[in-house]
RNA sequence: GGGCGUGUAGCAUAGCCUGGAUAAUGCACUGGCCUCCUAAGCCAGGGACCGCGGGUUCGAAUCCUGCCGCGCCCGCCA
């Protein structure tokens, strides 16, 4: 309830400082609420009754009775147990959520806009996309969505892994089978089939991967026929990665594409910068930096940032550093965020020191990798296919849709055919996304078909669910959405204190999501309006109250509502039905 | 061996950054509520030495420290 705090915050001071209390120990003080039966915000007195020389329980009470005059109309105050407890005042609430019915934006500002790129997905080339690419393609694109509407500045950037040693046996094994056939039949089929027979001929076949070790070659040199071929393989597998993200309902777009192959030509240079530095050193061969500080290995020497392998050739360090000079230099970025996950913590936090020490981006730039957890089964195991086999994204979704179908079929059998299936979509990716979106992304997430698609608790088909109840209320209303927006909205039971509340905390909620990309916390907030939605919905007839401003108080609520929860989910990549 | 992370009811999680009251939510469980706007819902209830031990504090799930379990990383893969 930040709102509140502001709003009191100034008159609490005027209220209390005859007794010597200062703003500062004030705001230090004044913070939400932890019981929310109670009171939205709370003020601790514990430590002030040390300088008062009185117990808490007195200093609270001689506050509370100080400051309720100064707060009347915006919050009830209270006192127990050496707290000082305030309520946001009902017609404090009413008078807040009026404001959002006109509003678009729900209350939620805009930002000064900084530049920023965000790197995420970032699927291989004639690879097959698992659920490691699901998380970072849902959190990706749910962060982007909300640092687009807090009015920054935001630049996609699909990292595909399309460079590099394994295309020299990806293009022979091409070449092998033929590329016609390839381009033919690979549309949505079987990467991993492609990639694992390239694989085992380079490993059981010494023909074969002398044949790849030269294409590496040909292909680093840009030899014309080589690199037209690796653009069969690249067009190929981005065709089906736009297949994904269609079907997934993601923003990245062939615009959004900027593989390893983009950086290859600034590689030299990332060596040339390191060295001019003077941080580049040569070790077995190979050039490298060594950082020094907690980074040893298992011997306790110093541990390097491999620049330039011993045969001359770069790796993903080198690459990672290519790509910050790209987008410090050239896109002039502020913000670079890698949606990358866990494991690779330490090499970003590396990456990061060796491009800082190297002046390759500054003190102003925020370098962050937005780190998430593994997939794990029910077993806690990591998850697999029944085949031992990393599971295929594409079947994945398709079996979300395809639940979802069960469920709506059976629990509306009214819907058409057309209506069914544009639904089932909208459900059973919205499950997806949701069940992966709705806990802390940096730790490991259990997936759970159950849960996920279950129309009952945190689960995204609960969320559709009251929206559409409300778009229903609508289509039976007498009044519009539009007619709503200049309603009066008044307070009188406990449900519409509590829908209220979570309406006008909404902007709050997309704060803390955006400025820590952490997009549980909005899930957290439209779950609980939701919630409230329901037990208001069942103690407050709406089209059936007699009284008209009344009806209209509480379509605008419903209004509000369904808002509130199409917006939130709209941040998270997820559509809201009208039925379903 | 070193580094990083993690441990909260039967299960899945939030809260930890920035310390406050009887630890929150969902599933599952028990008991109620459909001639009434979608019961795909609501209401009520039981269930937790917050991994273990120390420390700091008026106050610790939260901060510090030591253990224990689990996971990941530790030179030419990305």
């Amino acid at each position: 309830m930040r709102q509140l705090i502001d709003e009191c915050a100034p008159l609490i001071f005027r209220a209390v400082s005859d007794i010597g209390i200062t703003e500062e120990q004030i705001l230090s003080l004044l913070g939400p609420a932890t019981d929310t039966r109670l009171a939205d915000v709370a003020m601790p007195c514990h430590s002030l009754a040390a300088i008062f020389q009185k117990p808490p329980v007195d200093v609270s009470e001689e506050i509370s009775g100080l400051i309720s005059t100064f707060l009347e109309g915006i919050a009830l105050t209270s006192s127990m147990n050496g707290f000082v407890n305030l309520k946001a005042d009902p017609a404090w609430l009413s008078a807040r959520a009026m404001k959002l019915l006109p509003d678009e934006r729900l209350g939620v500002s805009k930002e000064k806009p900084r530049k920023v790129v965000v790197d995420y997905s970032a699927p291989n080339v004639a690879k097959e996309m698992h659920v490691g690419h699901l998380r970072s393609t849902v959190i990706g694109d749910s962060i982007v969505r909300m640092l687009e509407f807090k009015g920054h500045d935001v630049i996609r950037e699909n990292h595909i892994g399309d460079w590099g040693t394994p295309f020299g046996m990806l293009i022979e094994h091409l070449i092998d089978i033929g590329e016609d056939d390839f381009a033919l039949d690979k549309g949505i089929s079987d990467f991993d089939q492609f990639y694992k027979e390239a694989r085992s001929k380079f490993d059981n076949d010494e023909f074969f991967a002398n044949r790849s070790r030269s294409r590496v070659v040909l292909l680093q040199s840009e030899d014309d026929d080589t690199l037209r071929l690796w653009r069969v393989l690249v067009n190929v597998s981005t065709s089906y990665f736009n297949e994904v993200y269609d079907m997934l309902g993601v923003l990245l777009d062939d615009r959004d594409l900027m593989g390893e192959s983009a950086y290859r030509h600034l590689l030299p240079q990332v060596v040339e910068r390191l060295e001019k530095s003077g941080l580049l050193e040569e070790s077995d061969g190979a050039s490298v930096v060594f950082l020094g500080g907690k980074w040893v290995n298992r011997k306790g020497e110093p541990f390097p940032v491999m620049i330039r392998k011993g045969d001359g050739g770069f790796n993903y360090s080198t690459s990672d550093l290519a790509c910050i000079i790209d987008r410090v230099e050239r896109l002039s970025c502020d913000d670079l965020l890698y949606v990358v996950g866990t494991p690779q913590k330490q090499h970003f936090e590396m990456v990061f020191e060796v491009a800082s020490r190297a002046g390759l981006m500054q003190n102003w730039h925020n370098a962050k990798h937005v780190n998430f957890g593994s997939v794990l089964d029910s077993n806690g195991q990591m998850l697999k296919s029944r085949t031992g086999q990393s599971v295929k994204l594409v079947d994945l979704l398709k079996e979300a849709i395809y639940r979802a179908d069960e469920s709506i079929s059976e629990k509306n059998p009214g819907l058409t055919e057309n209506d069914r299936e544009r639904v089932s979509k909208m459900i059973g990716i919205g499950a997806v996304k949701y069940a992966d979106l709705s806990t802390d992304r940096s730790k490991d997430y259990t997936f759970d078909w159950d849960k996920m698609l279950s129309f009952e608790g945190n689960t995204a088909p609960y969320l559709q669910y009251s929206h559409a109840r409300i778009c229903r209320i609508f289509s039976l209303s007498p009044l519009s959405r539009a007619d709503v927006k200049n309603a009066n909205i008044i307070i009188q039971t406990e449900e519409e204190e509590n829908l209220a509340r979570c309406i006008v905390n909404f902007s709050e909620a997309v704060d803390n999501a955006s400025s820590t990309f952490h997009p549980h916390k909005l899930c957290t907030h439209i779950h609980s309006t939701s919630s409230a939605f329901a037990s208001f919905y069942e103690a407050c007839p709406i089209l059936k109250s007699d009284d008209h401003t009344i009806l209209k108080s509480r379509l605008a609520l419903c209004d509000l509502t369904a808002r509130t929860i199409s917006t939130g989910l709209g941040l998270l990549g997820i559509q809201s039905p009208e039925e379903m």
